[in-house]
This record gives structure tokens, C-alpha cells and sequence, in this order.
DNA sequence: CCTAAAATATACCGATTGGTATAAAAATAT
DNA sequence: ATATTTTTATACCAATCGGTATATTTTAGG
């Protein structure tokens, strides 16, 4: 690979720091903590990096590529529509394993900590969901001009309740320490899904 | 009223003090923050509160009580199990309004900060959503014994989609800034608790 | 009204915060 | 291999952090 030094580090930190920024906050991060958790000094760090935001919003970055692109390549591998949107439902069980553990879902974490605090990175999250948003309604239209699905279908509609849900499901799966519990919001999921008229 | 003056002051901290926490998180509250919201000084607060956990714990209650009792007045208003369920869908509208706008649902906010950094919130946050968890299912169950509902549902199962879809729907609004998303979603709510067999 | 007790304000504490200037070290191009 | 540039470490900064001892004020009882 044709990285430099810098660029070499700049990812090593984003990488090392990322389950700490998923897990603590941007607030309830610090600098100490990223010293800690890269080995670096903070001479090094402030050498690659602006200030503390630009490693967050970079963190954020990949710490949902990463999950985007999962959910993305695994949709790609299905044909029907419904299939598609049943990846949301299934990917779950991924929040809870290593190193996905590491904090739960970026997008709710950033979204939640963000909405009155940090312009930025709210706007990284915003952008998350809208991606995430228009990518299932693409699968919904595609789906009715397949007419896999009806053409009465609100494909907003239905893309908004698939976030939600699995949003919603992994704040109370990560509260209530239960798989079994995103298990059944995922299940009820997967009969909404199977239920598109 | 009997309340001594320091229990009128501690209310009144709570008061004033909750929609910052709610809005920038513990990590993110300072003590600073705390005297320019009263106009009271350091000494006063901690005069009445032994440390900032303390005053952030009765703030999540002071917080989760308001909505919750506001949604359990609601709910005793009506007869039908599906009814009573449709209370959530119906509720949402309030989470922009002054002055509940104080950023969005404490439940949200206390659970995803704290499950992964404080103990004693993310304890807090739990019990709130076991109790509506537990409410939701007791409604559920009343159902099925009046014959308003089947008895092959899963309460349990119900009680964790409405909750998900209710506080993944306030997230997405939040961040999106769109009452319509929110609305879309609660409708989905609707539909759901109205096609329960 | 006066006094004892309770509540609040002032002034301070050490530790930590994010951030930076500069020096040392390491990587790179010639 | 050397010189130059890039990258990292050291040492430091003012500001803010949560918290406290003490002085002052206010409340409440007699």
C-alpha cells in the first residue's frame, strides 16, 4: 500500500479510538483516553488531526462504513425486494458481537449525543440516516416496479419504520443487556416486512 | 405547602437543570452550566446534592415521571386494550412541544449515554423502560382476557416493537427535524397495534 | 425580636481539560 | 549516505473540571 507514515497513523488512531468514542461520547471523551487507548502522545495525535472533532466526525465515518457497507454487500447478494429489506432484520445479532460490540450502533450513539450539542456531528448522522433511508426506499420502488409490492405502498414510510425499529430495538437491546428482546422487535420486523402488501 | 426551603431549592435545581442534562447529556453537563441555568452558586447546589450524579439521578426521574404519568393519565381515559395501546402512537406529537421540547425523550438520551459509562443512570433507564414495558403488557393482557385480543400474542413481544418504534421514531425526528417522519412512523404504530389479531 | 440552625455564597483546592510551541526522532528523496 | 522534510515526543499553557472548607446570610422557632 502507498500510504504515508501519516496516513498509516491517522488510520491507526481512528481505528483504536472509535469503540471509545461509540462507548463514551464525544463529551465523554478525552484526549487522556486517546492517548491510552493509541499509545501515542498527544504531540502525535495533533499532528495528524485539527483538534478532537476532526477525529470524531473521521471516526464516525468509519465506524459506519463499516456497518453500512455490511448491511449493503448482503443486500446486493439478495434478488427480491423483500429479501432485501429483511437484511435490517437479521444483521441484528451482529450488534452484539465482537468487534461490533464495541458501543452498539454509531448512528444512535452520534444521533442522540449530537441532536443539541454538535452541529458536525449531527450532520454525519443526518446524513447516515438519510443514506440508510434512501437506499431501502430504492429497494421499496424497485420492489413495486417488479410489482413485488404494491404501487399503494409508502416507500418513506416503510423505510422510516425499518430504521426505527432496528434504532429502537438496539437502544433497548444494549439497555436491557437481551439479545432475546432484539430477537422479538427483529421478529416483529420480519412480519411487517412479510406483511407489505 | 410544608416544603422546607431546602426541599423547595432541590426541586428547583431539578427543575432548572433538567432540560440541560436532558439536552447535553451528564458527560456533557458542567457544573458551570448548572449555576447559570438556577443562578444559584456551587455551594448552594451542594448544599442539597452531595455530587453531580445525584442531581443528574433525581433529574432523569423528575424527567421519566413527567411523560409517564402524562401517558398513564391518557391511557386510563380509555376502555379498549387497542386503544389504550394507540396512546403511544398519539403521544409523540408532545416530545416537540415546549416545554417537553427540552431535548427530546430522557429515556432515549439517559439509556444510550449512560449503558456503556454510569451505572446509576443506566439503572435509572432500565427501570423505565421495564415499567413501560410491564404497563404495555398488562394492557395487553387485559385485552386478551376481555377477548379484545388474541391469545396467541406475545405481549412481551408488543410491549418491545411499540417502545422500539416509539423511541427510534423520536430519535429519527429529532435529528431529521421533521415531525412528518415521526408522524410516518406512528402511523406505522397505528397500523400495527390496529391489525393485532 | 432574638437566637440557633439551616441554607447559601465566597474563595479556594488539586486534577484534568483541550491544545500548542518546540525539540527530538524518524522517514523520505536525492 | 546525507540532507531535508515529515512525523512524533516532551514540556508546557491557560481554562475548566468536580468538589470543599469556611464565612455569610437567611430561615424558622421560641
Amino acid at each position: 500500500m502507498n500510504m504515508s507514515k501519516a496516513e498509516r497513523t491517522k488510520a491507526y488512531i481512528i481505528e483504536k479510538t472509535a469503540p471509545i468514542f461509540n462507548k463514551k461520547g464525544f463529551a465523554g471523551t478525552s484526549l487522556a483516553d486517546m492517548t491510552a487507548a493509541t499509545g501515542l502522545t498527544k504531540g502525535s495525535i495533533y499532528g495528524n488531526f485539527a483538534n478532537k472533532d476532526e477525529v470524531a466526525l473521521a471516526v464516525f465515518d468509519y465506524n459506519f462504513k463499516k456497518v453500512s457497507s455490511a448491511i449493503g454487500l448482503e443486500m446486493a447478494k439478495r434478488q427480491k425486494a423483500k429479501d432485501k429489506l429483511m437484511v435490517f432484520a437479521e444483521f441484528y445479532s451482529q450488534v452484539f458481537e465482537p468487534p461490533l460490540d464495541a458501543g452498539g450502533c454509531a448512528v444512535l450513539n452520534t444521533a442522540v449525543e449530537s441532536d443539541d450539542t454538535h452541529a458536525g456531528l449531527k450532520k454525519k448522522a443526518t446524513q447516515a440516516v438519510l443514506s440508510w433511508k434512501a437506499n431501502i426506499i430504492q429497494v421499496v420502488e424497485q420492489g413495486i416496479a417488479r410489482k413485488e409490492l404494491s404501487e399503494t405502498l409508502n416507500a418513506e414510510q416503510v423505510a422510516l419504520t425499518i430504521i426505527a425499529l432496528f434504532e429502537g430495538g438496539i437502544m433497548i437491546a444494549k439497555l436491557l443487556e437481551s439479545k432475546t428482546a432484539m430477537g422479538m422487535i427483529m421478529d416483529s420486523m420480519r412480519k411487517m416486512i412479510d406483511g407489505l402488501s
